[in-house]
DNA sequence: AAAAATACGTCAGTTATGTTGACTTATATT
DNA sequence: AATATAAGTCAACATAACTGACGTATTTTT
């Protein structure tokens, strides 16, 4: 049996920036009684105004379960609002409120920050190739997804 | 306030990237029983042989007791092993076992496949601005010791 | 029109991983 | 001898995930 040699350092280096990456917004959700949970389903819900929530599992990869708890309590305190499907009346098509927006533009500003500072440091042409990195890092079977997602709605207000 | 145009696709390829990236180790611990807290555990005892527990505590930000639950099951089932320090009898240093440095082997051998997999397909050097760019995503503070960590024993064997 | 499928929500119980706080034991340092 | 340190332990709790079962409204299929 063939040994690779084990990448230790891009492991132990996407542990520890990933890491930090999360620590920022978790600061501010912690002030707000809030984790890692909601923020996952506050940023893909500004990201994509009018989601079904089955959508929403889909991206997530969780349960309906754990999401209701979340998404429930972002409804009660008025950062999401629900809809009824203009269409097909069974769906809750998912939008953030003007707080809910709010909320998202702060956290996303954090690691926006972070990220910007990081670029700035690097020779020109580096982020491309991130991204072109990160992208392949994904299964390939979910690649064209995140392709969608990603250039979506620049969400411009 | 200058409002800084944000950086969605970094976020969103960051988070799709360290899922995937998460989950080829996953599925293999949790046919063991085990979960992340193991995996992250038997990675740092691996790469660090004769670990302090509280330099393990330093390393992971998590705490004694939350540490005490992961680290004994490892110990009962034969993954990792404690030896008193041989100048200071109150430290119990940390090591692997021949079945715990099999385990953590299968567990870095997932993740390095992913990443070869991904360099592969990019252009020459791509690998220096990888981890350049995850570098300084970390907290300036922390780099001084996460480069200490990285660079240390490549645990040849 | 009736039956089946779908979208969503909810109740109840469980697991993994983290937390605080208080205390113990062994060993080293002052 | 007194104090500090390294590690472990007991108890209680919080969060975020899980499974399984079931209910309700609505749409689609037969």
């Amino acid at each position: 049996m063939q040994e690779t040699e084990p990448r230790f350092d891009l492991i132990e280096l996407l542990f520890f920036a990933y890491r930090d990456f999360t620590d920022d917004p978790d600061v501010l959700l912690n002030k707000l009684g809030y984790g890692r949970a909601h923020h996952r389903v506050l940023h893909f819900v500004h990201r994509n105004p009018g989601i079904r929530v089955s959508d929403l599992l889909g991206i997530l990869k969780i349960t309906k379960q754990s999401l209701g708890r979340v998404l429930k309590q972002l409804v009660d305190e008025d950062y999401i609002e629900q809809q009824h499907g203009p269409l097909d009346r069974r769906e809750r098509l998912l939008f953030t409120t003007a707080k809910g927006k709010l909320l998202a533009q702060e956290l996303s500003q954090l690691q926006t920050k972070r990220i910007n500072k990081t670029i700035d440091l690097m020779p020109t042409g580096s982020d491309e190739i991130i991204r072109q990195f990160l992208y392949l890092m994904i299964d390939e079977k979910d690649r064209s997804d995140v392709v969608r997602l990603i250039t979506k709605s620049t969400t411009k207000e």
